[in-house]
RNA sequence: GGGCGAUUAGCUCAGCGGUAGAGCGCCUGCCUUACAAGCAGGAUGUCCCUGGUUCGAACCCUGGAUCGCCCA
C-alpha cells in the first residue's frame, strides 16, 4: 500500500476501464442527439504490439474525442485492426519453416486456416493493449479489414473502380521482393544509399570498325541488353547512332539509339539499355520500339534466357559476368562507386524490377478529383504545410500496383475463363470481374458460352487497398442507407504520422473520391514522430523502442498519455520521450506522474475540508458573499477552460495541457486552496460555506478540464467528491459552462499585484533568514488608493500567506529606522523585525531593487524619448510604457530613500 | 538537385512584433495536519551567424552555418 498522500494508478485504472467497457459508455447510438463527431482510427497491423508511436497518436486522438464528447457532440471513436499481408505470411512462413513444413505443402485452404487461427490467439494483442491506455472507442464497432463486411466493400469497390475503368490488368516492370515473393507498390520500396562499383564494358561494333565503353552498377543486367543509347546532342556519340554492336556473351546485335533522357556526364555517356530489368531503360526501350529480353527469374536467378549463366543468384551471376567480360577483354575498369539501391521494405533487400503481369489502379483520374478538392481546402490539413506534400504527390502520381502474389488477404474478384485456353492460364487469357463466383459465372457463360470453366485469380490486393476504404467500409458501405454512415461519414478527423500521407491518407481520399464521391474526412491532423532522448525515431529495428506498457505500469497509463500530449508543440513537431533502460525511468513521464499526484492530494485536500458534502449538496455560492480571492478564481477557472477550449478545437492539444497544468498547480493548488485554508478553519460559519462552495465548484470543473487528457484519475475523483454512482461517469458529463461574467481583467490584474507583494514578503523573511515558524508583521505604504483598498479587503489572506502577525496598509509614508524593507511597483513594503536584521543582507536586497529600476528606466525613457515611438507605436502601448515608467521611478525614489535611512 | 523542419537557461523544450518563459537539474531554508512524487526563496541566457524591414525583432524578410527528415 502506498502511503496516504501517495496515487497508485493501477487499480484506479483497471476499474475504469473496465467499467466503460461494461456500461457501454463509448457505444454511440446514431440517433442520439447531438452533432456528429466521428473518427475512425488508423488500424494497426494485427501482428503487430503496441509501442510508442501508437500510444502517443491513442492519446492524442482520444484527448480530442473525449473533449468533443464532453463539449455534446455525439461522438464515435472506431477501432480496428489491418491484415497485414506481407507482415503476417512472412510470420507463418517462418513458423511454418520452423516446423520443417511449408505452406507450398500446406496448400492455400490449410494456410488460410491457419492465419486465421493465428489472428483470433495473438492478433487481439495490440487490441488488448490499447484498452489499457484507457482509449475511449466503440468496442462493439470495432472492425478487421478481413471482416466479411470489409471484404465486401473491398469487393464492390475493385468491380466499381474495374467497371469504370479505373483498374486495368497489364504487363509493366514492377518492383519484385524476391524474399517475399510478391511484387510491392512503388511506396513500398526505400531507396538506400550503398558503397558499390561502376563497371566498365567495350561493346564491338559490329562491322568491327571499333567499339563504345558502357558503365554500369549491374553487370549481370548485360545480357539482357537490346541497346546502347547516348544522348540525342552529344556529338561525341553522333557517327554512331543507328549502327548495331555485338553485345558480348550474348552475341546479339544491338543497335544504338540516341535518346534525350541519357545523361552525357555519366560514365562514358554511353548507356547499356535492357528495358526487362531496369525502370529507365523501360522506358527508352517504350521511346524506341525496343523488346524486352527478361534474363531473370522471380526467385531472383537467372533464367534460361541468361544462357551459361542460367541458375545462378543475380549476386553470384554479377561476380560470374564480371569474370567472363574480364576474360574476353572486354571488361576496361572498375571504379568505386557509391549510388542509391531500392530496396524492400518488408523483405530487406533489394527489389527487382521485373516484368510481370499485375493489377494496377489507374491513379491519375483519382487524383485529379482529390486536387480539385484540396484546391478547395478539402481535407484540411493541419498543420497545413503538409497539405503541400499530399498536393505534390498526387500531382507526380504514378499508377498503383494492387496485386499481391500472396495468400493472406482479399483475394482478387477475377476469374478467368481457361475454357477459352484450353484449360490453361495463359497470358492471353480472358477473365471476368464480378463480386462473387456465381455471379462470375453467370457473368462467364453470358459471355463465352454454358461450359465457361474458371479459374480465380490467384492473387490478393495490396493491404493498403482494403486500408483505403477503412473510414466507410468500416460504417457499413456499400449500404448507403447505414445508420452509422449517415451520421459519420464522412468522418470529421483523421489522425496520423506525415509517414504515412502516400501510402494511406492519398489513398483513402482517391478512393473514398472512387466510391463514395467526397472526401472521407473533414481535416487531417498529421502528427509527429516519438524519438528518443538522443533524438532519434523510436523504432524495433533500431532498438530504442520503450514499451508504454512498461512506462503505464510505473507510472499510469495518464501520466504516459499526459507527457505525450503535452510534448506537443503548436505546429506538429516530433516529440522526445526519455528513458533510462536500466532503470526504466522517465523524467519526462515522471513530471505527469507527480501532477496525477498533486490532483489527487488537492482533490483530498477537499474531500477532508467538505466533509461529506458534494459540490450539488453545496449549491452555488452567493455571489455577494465572495472574497476577491473567489473571484478570482472564478475568473481563471473560466478564462482556462475557455482557453483550453479555443486551443483544443484548433488541435492545440500541447498548448491546452500546459495551460491546465499551470492552472492546476499554480492557481488552484498553489493559491486557491492555500487561501481557503483560513476560512475552512475558520470560526465563520457562512465564511466557511462560501469556502467549501468555492473549494468544490473549483475542483469538480478541474477535473472536468482534466478528464480529456488524464481520463482514470479524473474519473476517480470526481466520483469520490460528487458521489455519483459508479455507473454515472464523468467522461459523460459536459464541458464547463460557467458565467462568461466571472472573467474580469483588472480583478486578475490587481490579484497578479498582491501575489507579487505576497512574494516580496516572503523573500524578505528568507533574506533576513526570519524560520517559518517565526510570524513577522507586515506594512504596506503606497499612494495608490486603489491598491490600499485592494489589500485592506484581502488583509486576512495576506496575513495568512506570509505569517504575518498584522498586517497594515497605510497610505503615508513612516520611517521605521530598522526594518525590513523591499519595493514592489508602486508598493513599498517594511517589516519592523527590530534587533533580528540582517542589515548587509537587507542592503543587497534593496540594492537589487535599485539596479532593477535603474535599468528599467533608462529602457524605458529611452523608448519614450524616440519621437517615432511616440507618433507610431500603438496608444495603449506608448501609456503602457508610461505608467511602467513612473512605476519604476517610483520604486527607484523608494528603494534610494529606504537605503540612505539604513546608514 | 528540389522541398520541409529545427537551432532560446547546464538538459528537454514553450513563446513567434511591444522590457526573455516552464519543467528537470543546481543553491538556501523547511516533514508548515492535501501533497517531500511536496512547500517557500534564489542563481542562470550575444534567443546560431549575417545583413535588412520597423518607432521597436528571439519573433517578419535576405543571405549563410550546423543538425534532421522527405522527394528525385
Amino acid at each position: 500500500m502506498p502511503p496516504m498522500g501517495q496515487y497508485d494508478p493501477k487499480p484506479t485504472e483497471s476499474r475504469w476501464q473496465s467499467a466503460w467497457e461494461q456500461c457501454d459508455a463509448f457505444h454511440p447510438d446514431p440517433q442520439a442527439p447531438g452533432q456528429p463527431y466521428g473518427v475512425v482510427i488508423p488500424p494497426p497491423n494485427v501482428t503487430g504490439s503496441l509501442h510508442m508511436g501508437h500510444a502517443f497518436e491513442a492519446a492524442l486522438i482520444d484527448t480530442t474525442v473525449r473533449f468533443k464528447r464532453l463539449q455534446g457532440y455525439n461522438t464515435l471513436c472506431l477501432p480496428g485492426t489491418d491484415h497485414a499481408s506481407i507482415a503476417v505470411q512472412t510470420l507463418l512462413e517462418k513458423q511454418l519453416e520452423r516446423e520443417g513444413t511449408s505452406k507450398d505443402k500446406l496448400g492455400r485452404e490449410a494456410f488460410l486456416e491457419r492465419a486465421w487461427s493465428w489472428k483470433q490467439e495473438s492478433g487481439g494483442t495490440i487490441v488488448t493493449q490499447l484498452r489499457r491506455l484507457g482509449f475511449s472507442v466503440d468496442w462493439q464497432r470495432e472492425r478487421f479489414t478481413l471482416d466479411p463486411g470489409l471484404s465486401q466493400a473491398v469487393q464492390e469497390s475493385f468491380l466499381r473502380l474495374y467497371d469504370k475503368g479505373l483498374i486495368y490488368r497489364g504487363e509493366y516492370l514492377v518492383n519484385w521482393c524476391p524474399a517475399s515473393g510478391s511484387a510491392v507498390s512503388d511506396l513500398e520500396v526505400e531507396m538506400k544509399e550503398v558503397d558499390g562499383h561502376l563497371w566498365y564494358f567495350r561493346y564491338p561494333l559490329t562491322d568491327g570498325s571499333g567499339h563504345l565503353e558502357v558503365a554500369t552498377t549491374r553487370p549481370e543486367t548485360m545480357l539482357g541488353d537490346v541497346a546502347v543509347a547516348v544522348n540525342s546532342g552529344d556529338e561525341r556519340y553522333a557517327p554512331w547512332v543507328g549502327r548495331t554492336l555485338t553485345l558480348p556473351l550474348v552475341g546479339r546485335e544491338i543497335p544504338i539509339v540516341a535518346d534525350d533522357h541519357v545523361d552525357p556526364q555519366f560514365g562514358t555517356g554511353c548507356v547499356k539499355v535492357t528495358p526487362a530489368h531496369d525502370p529507365n531503360d523501360f522506358a527508352i526501350g517504350q521511346r524506341h520500339g525496343l523488346p524486352l529480353v527478361t534474363i531473370m527469374g522471380k526467385d531472383g536467378r537467372m533464367s534460361e534466357a541468361a544462357g551459361q549463366f542460367r541458375g545462378l543468384d543475380r549476386f553470384e551471376a554479377r561476380q560470374a559476368v564480371v569474370a567472363a567480360l574480364a576474360a574476353e577483354q572486354a571488361l576496361v575498369k572498375v571504379e568505386d562507386y557509391r549510388h542509391t539501391v531500392p530496396y524492400s521494405d518488408r523483405g530487406k533487400v533489394p527489389v527487382e524490377p521485373l516484368l510481370s503481369t499485375q493489377w494496377f489502379v489507374r491513379t491519375q483520374p483519382l487524383a485529379e478529383a482529390c486536387l480539385t478538392a484540396i484546391n478547395q481546402g478539402q481535407p484540411r490539413f493541419v498543420p497545413q504545410r503538409w497539405a503541400k506534400v499530399y498536393k505534390d504527390w498526387l500531382m507526380e502520381i504514378r499508377d498503383w500496383c494492387i496485386s499481391r502474389q500472396l495468400w493472406w488477404g482479399h483475394r482478387i474478384p477475377a476469374w478467368f475463363v481457361v475454357s477459352e485456353t484450353d484449360s490453361r492460364l495463359r497470358s492471353d487469357t480472358p477473365y471476368v470481374v464480378a463480386r462473387n463466383a456465381t455471379e462470375a459465372h453467370q457473368e462467364a457463360q453470358r459471355r463465352y458460352g454454358p461450359n465457361a470453366k474458371l479459374q480465380q485469380d490467384e492473387d490478393v490486393l495490396d493491404t493498403w487497398f482494403s486500408s483505403a476504404l477503412w473510414p466507410f467500409s468500416t460504417m457499413g458501405w456499400p449500404d448507403e442507407e447505414n445508420a452509422d454512415l449517415q451520421r459519420w461519414y464522412p468522418n470529421s478527423t483523421l489522425f496520423t504520422g506525415f509517414d504515412i500521407i502516400f501510402f494511406w491518407v492519398a489513398r483513402m481520399t482517391m478512393m473514398a473520391s472512387a466510391c463514395t464521391n467526397t472526401m472521407p474526412f473533414a481535416d487531417v491532423y498529421i502528427h509527429g514522430l516519438v524519438r528518443d532522448e538522443q533524438n532519434r525515431k523510436m523504432s524495433k529495428s533500431a532498438g530504442n523502442g520503450i514499451d508504454p506498457l512498461v512506462l503505464c505500469e510505473r507510472y499510469g497509463a495518464d501520466a504516459l498519455r499526459f507527457s505525450m500530449v503535452r510534448g506537443v508543440a503548436g505546429a506538429g513537431q516530433d516529440i522526445r520521450l526519455d528513458f533510462d533502460p536500466t532503470t526504466q525511468t522517465s523524467n519526462i513521464v515522471e513530471v505527469s506522474r507527480n501532477f496525477a499526484n498533486k490532483l489527487w492530494n488537492a482533490t483530498r485536500f477537499a474531500l477532508l475540508n467538505l466533509d461529506g458534502a458534494t459540490p450539488a449538496s453545496l449549491g452555488q455560492p452567493d455571489p455577494a458573499r465572495l472574497l476577491i480571492a473567489d473571484r478570482w478564481i472564478l475568473s481563471r477557472l473560466v478564462r482556462t477552460s475557455r482557453t483550453m477550449s479555443e486551443k483544443l478545437d484548433n488541435y492545440g492539444l500541447g498548448e491546452a495541457a500546459r495551460l491546465l497544468y499551470e492552472f492546476a498547480w499554480n492557481d488552484v493548488c498553489d493559491w486557491t486552496i492555500e487561501l481557503l485554508k483560513r476560512r475552512l478553519n475558520g470560526s465563520n460559519p457562512e465564511d466557511r460555506h462560501t469556502a467549501r462552495q468555492v473549494l468544490a465548484l473549483v475542483m469538480e470543473q478541474l477535473l472536468v478540464l482534466v478528464h480529456p487528457f488524464m481520463p482514470h484519475i479524473s474519473e476517480e475523483l470526481w466520483h469520490r467528491l460528487t458521489g455519483v454512482p459508479d455507473h454515472t461517469f464523468l467522461a459523460l458529463q459536459q464541458w464547463p459552462q460557467l458565467d462568461p461574467a466571472h472573467v474580469n481583467d483588472h480583478l486578475e490584474q490587481q490579484f497578479a499585484a498582491l501575489i507579487d507583494a505576497v512574494r516580496v514578503v516572503r523573500n524578505l523573511r528568507a533574506v533576513a533568514g526570519l524560520k517559518p515558524s517565526q510570524t513577522a508583521d507586515v506594512l504596506f505604504v503606497s499612494d495608490n488608493e486603489a491598491l490600499c483598498g485592494l489589500l485592506r479587503e484581502a488583509q486576512a489572506d495576506i496575513a495568512g500567506l506570509t505569517r504575518a502577525g498584522t498586517v497594515d496598509i497605510s497610505t503615508t509614508s513612516v520611517n521605521l529606522p530598522r526594518c525590513l524593507s523591499a519595493v514592489s511597483g508602486e508598493l513599498q513594503i517594511l517589516l519592523p523585525v527590530g534587533g533580528l536584521v540582517d542589515v548587509d543582507a537587507l542592503r543587497g536586497r534593496l540594492q537589487k531593487d535599485l539596479g532593477k529600476a535603474e535599468k528599467e528606466i533608462t529602457v524605458l525613457s529611452e523608448r519614450l524619448r524616440n519621437p517615432g515611438f511616440l507618433d507610431q507605436a500603438p496608444r495603449e502601448v506608448v501609456s503602457k510604457m508610461r505608467s511602467s515608467l513612473n512605476e519604476a521611478q517610483q520604486q527607484h525614489r523608494l528603494a534610494q530613500s529606504r537605503l540612505t535611512s539604513l546608514d
